[in-house]
DNA sequence: CGTGATCTTGAGGGAATTCAATGTCGGTGG
DNA sequence: CCACCGACATTGAATTCCCTCAAGATCACG
């Protein structure tokens, strides 16, 4: 796995402007209606085929959209945090459906206002194909997870998380390992065989299942290749 | 695997109007300069990190798009075929590389003028969202091959083949065995004897090994799941 | 017809899954 | 307060699936 970890080529540099950044980078025009809903633990955002109403920013907490296959096994196909924006459709209908998964506070924001306000020399046409763009990324990244071991999976994967903290080699997770096997294409045993592993490697240090603290990093990013 | 076969759901609808249609769709203005290229079996079109000049479009034969790993390993994103599109980047560089898998004929539409014409009220604004929309459907079809089991990845390619194919059932494959396992994330060997499998299982019929007729498209469908 | 590239087939081994049991944590009620 | 319960997580053993390594077979082309 090139990884999440050290590519984040060509589009990097062009979405600093909105992604992260969130909403406020595009200066919406006031027509443009927004507001704030607060979530309990796996609440439903929206369902998949519903039509897309609003796109959504996260303002705290994390949120998971996902796929169920036939056969009952879903497959996690993101998990977005702060400043993160989702549900961005450009058909009327989510392709996937999103949960809490955990306590959130997200801002709605209409979608048909919002596409409106993209039409004349605003550049908000262009930040919604960046944010379509960014999905690109995530999505191709994603892939490029499941080719991997299992190992090098769970490597990539703790690097993110650690990546986006604040505290740099400090993760608290936010998600179950079932969520975590959910998102990697692993069984949940797998997923914690393999924590456990980095674990007695002195690679990570496991206070609770959640609390996470990278102790190696360098061998982090070599196992995660 | 859901797969591509069954599922296409929201963009599909809207995709109609330029996705296959290619670039005659958008109307282009005058000032859009395009020409045709010829190119050879594996001639490169572009390589990653390239500066991002053109997009194209397949007038005949069929591209791949890949990346190469660390530890050589390559994986293939997509295969476009006749009317797609590929190549457009949001960002100044391609993210992947891109080479002919047969003789091929490629449209080459400016990048810098294509987005140009794209500002004022025209629908090309909406039209290069719409084209990154589509990547991104691809890409998460894509993912969900990735964790299904190699009989379930090779029934749902040939079904996606199968589709985009003329005649219905009868599918010549541009791609080698190698091409395919790049694109499954399988070895060349396990995607030889799948196939051989499901011949002896009278699903598919192999006169070549490039030419497959589906007999038993029903079957096909349900290991795909 | 020979040569290299592509594809197929076989045997063995390794990695992840499945099935099953045990362990841990947080909360709730006695 | 602590005992119990359910949700979540870990561990173990057996099995399955795919990969690796190796050898043939077939095809395309000069």
């Amino acid at each position: 796995m090139s990884s999440s970890a050290q590519q984040q080529p060509a589009l990097a540099r062009y979405s600093e402007t909105i992604v992260g950044a969130g909403f406020k980078a595009l200066n919406l025009p006031v027509q443009v209606s927004t507001h704030v809903i607060r979530l309990r633990r796996d609440a439903e955002i929206y369902g998949a085929n519903e039509p897309a109403e609003y796109v959504y920013e996260v303002i705290s907490g994390v949120v998971r959209s996902y796929k169920v296959l036939e056969g009952g096994q879903r497959q996690i196909v993101n998990f977005y945090s702060t400043g993160d924006i989702f549900g961005l459709e450009f058909g009327g209908v989510y392709s996937l459906a999103t949960e809490a998964v955990e306590d959130c506070a997200v801002l709605v924001v209409n979608r048909h206002s919002l596409i409106s306000a993209a039409s004349p020399a605003s550049s908000i046409a262009r930040q919604l194909w960046l944010l379509t763009a960014v999905e690109v990324d995530r999505a191709r990244q994603h892939m490029l997870f499941l080719i991997k071991t299992a190992e090098e999976r769970l490597a990539a994967f703790l690097l993110l998380m650690a990546k986006s903290s604040t505290s740099g080699l400090e993760v608290d997770l936010a998600m179950s390992r079932q969520d975590i096997a959910d998102y990697l294409g692993l069984t949940i045993e797998t997923v914690s065989r393999t924590m456990t592993q980095f674990s007695k490697r002195a690679i990570i240090e496991m206070s609770t299942s959640r609390h996470i603290v990278v102790r190696n990093p360098a061998a982090l990013k070599r196992l995660s290749k």
